[in-house]
DNA sequence: CCTACCGATCGGTAGG
DNA sequence: CCTACCGATCGGTAGG
């Protein structure tokens, strides 16, 4: 029982750590946020975090990896529960933007500021990203957009919407899903019933 | 003669310096920017930039406000050629974009990444951008939208796409006015003929 | 997990 | 505009 506690206590004391770091990390961004604060949210000092951790970089990535994992995951079951290529989508927008504003989901909010990271940790997070926006990618190409809409820009269009939305949305005046769907009604343009004038 | 071309070149040293500043900014951002970085492109040391300007905050800041009340005259005109709201848009988004993805404009790109900057100075910009954006609420306001479009998300909507666009256009691969024409062909949404069914 | 420290870099200044 | 420097802060390490 012991035995257990302490080795529950060792491998959640990391995942308490990262955690921690990723609310930092989202709040003050990569170079705004010092090890120095991480420690001192974790009631340690900064030096003692490399027991835990290789490095500030690595740390990063990882959470970044592990953000955009969950994310995926998340979307994808919520996808899962619609048929129709607008429902989808919308399922789609709903769980990113539940991700990007809950302050609790210690998850992605820093996927944007890349210009603050060090050259080889921004390959590194470009790189997972782009495979990230694959299933974006999927999910317009099954829209029955008008053809005078460029698919390649329409997603961007969209992605961008959904990576900053925090940056605009007041927490608590409106829900993610209610956002999700305001966001849906301007991006829907069906082909289907062009009126024979 | 020489007076003059002292006087030119002291005041035109500082404009100088801004310009190399603001470019510098906008590709590393605002703590990813040395004042020994600036001063490196201007063929000084870092000190001896502060002859010219008080801090890198009031920096930072002046270089802020130029560039929106440049954006703002830029967009007015641009306005000003046109009479219907949907054309009128189009043209302020297309000036926006023309500034934004202009390497030369030394213009705004900075104008998101509030979160690395310090205090004192965000409550500057974000005051600022403020008034900025009550422009495109006047011309959002013309707009004859369906009525379940709330219009408060959608000028928030829109104006995170412009400022976002620098991250995912591709130099040269698309025209500025191409990728606004582009942008409005999305947001449009005409409320004025519901086909009764 | 702490003490004690490292080399580097930062914004900014004095004095010329 | 430079020399020479300041105090502060950074990521990271050795040694216990």
């Amino acid at each position: 029982m012991s035995r257990m506690n302490e080795g529950e206590a060792a491998g959640g004391r990391r995942r308490q750590i990262m955690e921690i770091a990723a609310q930092i990390f989202a709040r003050k961004g990569y170079r705004g946020t010092s090890m120095r604060d991480i420690g001192e949210a974790a009631g340690v000092l900064g030096g003692s975090l490399y027991h835990h951790i290789k490095s500030k970089d690595a740390l990063f990535v990882e959470l970044h990896h592990a953000a955009l994992d969950a994310a995926e995951q998340q979307i994808a079951a919520a996808i899962d529960c619609h048929d129709d290529p607008w429902g989808r989508l919308e399922a789609a927008c709903a769980t990113l933007l539940d991700i990007q504003l809950d302050p609790h989901s210690l998850t992605m909010p820093m996927m944007n500021d890349f210009r603050e990271v060090p050259e080889r940790v921004r390959v590194a997070l470009i790189d997972r990203r782009d495979r990230f926006e694959q299933l974006f990618r999927s999910l317009v190409a099954d829209l029955p957009l008008p053809a005078e809409i460029d698919r390649s820009i329409y997603r961007n269009l969209l992605l961008s919407q959904l990576n900053s939305a925090a940056d605009w949305v007041r927490p608590g005046r409106m829900m993610p899903h209610d956002i999700a769907a305001q966001i849906v009604r301007v991006f829907r343009h069906d082909d289907d019933d062009p009126p024979p004038a």
